[in-house]
DNA sequence: ATATGTGCAAACTGTTTGCAGCCGC
DNA sequence: GCGGCTGCAAACAGTTTGCACATAT
């Protein structure tokens, strides 16, 4: 039988990673939670299922996957660093009001720039900021 | 006369901000650096000039100027904080090696997208990783 | 047996905060 | 004289690091 997991570990190994239990889970939740979460969101959900689970090996993890091109950094918060899979290309929303950060499909190719012909340009982002459609309701009055 | 200082003045008054000497150096070493520096180097290029000069006063600066619409804060780097005025719209390119920031032009309006019709966008970023034209030289060869 | 991964705690770094003194209106 | 700004030092938060123990091949 073909569970999940036994894709998210081909997923790992496939990248030269090797799929201890920690990192099966961590992967599984950046696939389950398309959120971008922070290091501490992901240690919150999975440490009371992984009781002897160290922030260091959520740290190291991740690192581990931005290197393997499995994952990559969204530096769209001020303070802490959230985390993506390196999926196809999208730009990020974050709402000033509620935090929430919403995904939008965006051509990052067609936002090519000509000053930068002579550029290899790795990794294109795209964040905006502003108010959700929910914020922008329940605050219309106030600032 | 109208001596430059007098116009970083009027900028910071036309803004309700108090012109101190603090303020009005911290203004004027943005609008001479393009270079979004970090707190650090503000800090490390005023504080020979300003030697009763403090970190804080840098941050509370940068903060007022944040709030007041008068700068910008560029989140390109994985760990420290960037600053940059809020001018006519453009990107911004990091070299991974040399850590040099670029800037390029770039008509962000184009890039307004359909699904964020219901959002109100305050802010859009465009932030580019890679290599530049000068790593890409001297490091052609190897990693 | 050996390589590698994990978990803990301490160290580090950038940022924020509280407060006393100072300066400008 | 009063309100606001500065500067210092301590606190804080997120991240990194070093090392001992555990784990997998």
């Amino acid at each position: 039988m073909n569970t999940p997991n036994d894709l998210f570990i081909e997923e790992l190994v496939a990248k030269g990673i090797r799929p201890s239990y920690q990192r099966v889970r961590v992967l599984e939740y950046l696939h389950r939670k398309d959120s971008h979460p922070t290091v501490d969101e992901i240690f919150n959900a999975l440490a009371p299922e992984i009781p002897s689970l160290s922030r260091a090996t959520i740290y190291n993890t991740l690192h581990t996957f931005v290197d393997a091109g499995l994952a990559r950094i969204i530096n769209i918060d001020d303070n802490e660093l959230r985390y993506d899979l390196t999926v196809s290309d999208h730009g990020h929303f974050k709402c000033d009001s509620c935090g929430q950060i919403t995904n939008f499909s965006i051509d990052l190719d067609r936002i090519s720039v000509g000053e930068l012909q002579t550029f290899n340009i790795k990794e294109r982002n795209v964040y905006f900021r502003g108010l959700c459609p929910n914020c922008l309701n329940n605050q219309s009055g106030k600032e």
